[in-house]
DNA sequence: TATCCTTACGTCAACGTTGACGTAGAACAG
DNA sequence: CTGTTCTACGTCAACGTTGACGTAAGGATA
């Protein structure tokens, strides 16, 4: 910047006043400055700026994301930065894998980094460390999961409801032995899944036989796994609910290979793009991912600009999308 | 961190010392200053840090990307957080919807940010404004396009082979009328996968109808009425080339809706999570996203390392996964 | 003509941190 | 006891930028 001053043969402030398109620069000495800024390859440097002036904007909102390689994440960052572009704000992506570790470091690092905002998908239970850095002044949303141990805004989706919906259309279709499929229990999301799956067999005065309730189903695999081995119990499930969309796949490869996708019900959790082209087409819990993303910029912003209101939590309503493999039928015993 | 020393009854540059571990200061000194910092919810600044610092190190990656919604880009974007997380470094992800002008301020801002490398998935065809922040040294790597204008690390897939194993396996199942339906011709891998599909019938001796390569077809909408009206041709395809996952998607379900999705063949370019359950599954080139993200964050980081050996061209081949609905024959006529 | 205002600059210091260098005291060798 | 080396600090300036403030020239106003 002093080089591209003295080539313009002005002061080092006036070089900021021409970048910055401060008033207070003639036409003529714009114009010197800005060719010497380009002759010179001259990048001005967004660091020493946002140390020097007051309010301090790094520009940067961090997304701690469960895994930006999943569609569910990456439908929620592809969102989130269109909705924080237009205020000039840029997103840095981080994937938890469900590692509360990772999650404690990166949050720190943001914060070393000075971040206008963050967007916690949390891989932890416990968020009492972030009263501190909210004190602050650092905005923080929730998304997906709710805050525990500290108060911010957060968007989530009301899970309960949607393994209830989910329950309740399987119920009405004559099934009485339903299964559910479920991510660890710790995680708020399978938790309040669960809890919807029981209160909907309840409300319908079913028993709920424990066996058919498997929490803690890793991956696809285990997933295939666990149909698998439910099937085969004397008196098998005649439907299932599956808690996340990696158990759907791994549980409609285990009705394929066991020749019952006509014959066994499945909603499941997680809508994708391909749902309605398997055979049958996959019924669906469908959460409105843009509109989440959406609602989180929205926040973001709202606190950007100020706002100190009592924190807001967004809970959307997920949908129920019948597509074909949650109206199969009790088949007549 | 003048607070914190004064607490600490030390100098800024002690608690700087403790801050970063460096050697040179006692445990007991080391003990206060850390309680200290504690007790005032002190943060290390690091755009302060990296300003002084001679290396000066953001830290950040930028990684501009088609869009990180889509699976393409999700999945490249979580292999390149893997890969350079283990040195420290935070990508800052980006969409560009082919949009060249958005390449262009993202990259301003990048370099404004003092990223430590780039990751470029282009917009635009040509990149002769690069010249000037590699020459700054700033290390850019390409992924699946190709520079143009500059010279810098890229990593691609081989789209005409690609192209062509699909158009080849297409032909040896008996098929002489083959469409294509591709992206935007300007887009280099749309053009390279157009080559390929041309060079294959070329070399079989077929002719290759004009009317049956549609290009710039931009969404699955529009590839759904593309494949209906070619399938209502006086003499129809009887197999299918799509250029990109969503045209595939848009392409099964006009098959779908016409009823010939076990009469007419498919080869897909781009595997996608539930391309197997499909009915019938789908045939489909497959790029290996995962070494494609793991090759650019390793030429980052050597690049990072100082290495300054001429610009890697790393091209990676794809494969061919048959799964079913490119291996459907021609129909006798 | 004296006064005031405006415009277009320049000067200086500070943002939070750390590299370079200085120093005081302890430990140790001869 | 002197000289040397080492450890544990402190001092100072600088990284690149901009806010606060100063100033000189020109124009408008009374």
């Amino acid at each position: 910047m002093k080089d591209v001053a003295l080539l313009a043969g002005v002061s080092a402030k006036t070089v900021s006043r021409v970048v910055n398109g401060e008033p207070g620069a003639s036409t003529e000495v714009r114009e010197r400055v800005l060719q010497a800024a380009q002759r010179l390859d001259y990048r001005h440097n967004l660091g020493a700026s946002t140390l020097r002036r007051k309010d301090s904007r790094s520009g940067i909102v961090g997304a701690l994301l469960q895994d930006v390689g999943n569609s569910f994440s990456a439908g929620l960052l592809r969102a989130l930065e269109d909705s924080l572009r237009s205020a000039g704000l840029s997103v840095l992506a981080a994937s938890l894998d469900e590692e509360p570790d990772r999650e404690r470091g990166i949050v720190a690092d943001l914060v070393a980094r000075r971040a206008d905002g963050l967007v916690l998908m949390p891989a932890s239970n416990r968020h009492e460390y972030l009263v501190s850095e909210q004190r602050a002044g650092l905005p923080i949303v929730f998304v997906d999961r709710r805050p525990h141990g500290v108060d911010c805004d957060s968007v989530t989706v009301d899970n309960r409801r949607g393994a209830g919906l989910a329950t309740e259309h399987l119920i009405s279709g004559g099934h009485r032995r339903i299964a559910m499929l479920s991510d660890l229990e710790e995680i708020e999301t399978a938790h309040e899944r669960i809890a919807g799956y029981r209160a909907a067999l309840h409300a319908a005065g079913l028993p709920g036989d424990p066996a058919l309730l498997v929490p803690s189903v890793r991956g696809e695999l285990e997933a295939t796994q666990v149909v698998t081995r439910l099937l085969a119990l004397p008196d098998p499930p005649t439907a299932f609910v599956t808690g996340r969309n990696i158990l759907t796949i791994g549980a409609v490869r285990a009705l394929r290979s066991a020749g019952l996708s006509h014959q066994v019900a499945l909603v499941g959790f997680d809508d994708f793009p391909m749902a309605d082209l398997v055979e049958p087409a996959l019924t669906v819990i469908r959460q409105d991912v843009q509109r989440i993303g959406a609602e989180v910029g929205r926040l973001l912003l709202t606190r950007l600009a100020g706002d100190t209101a009592p924190p807001k939590h967004v809970v959307l309503e997920p949908t129920l999308v019948q597509r074909g493999s949650g109206e199969i039928r009790r088949r007549p015993v």
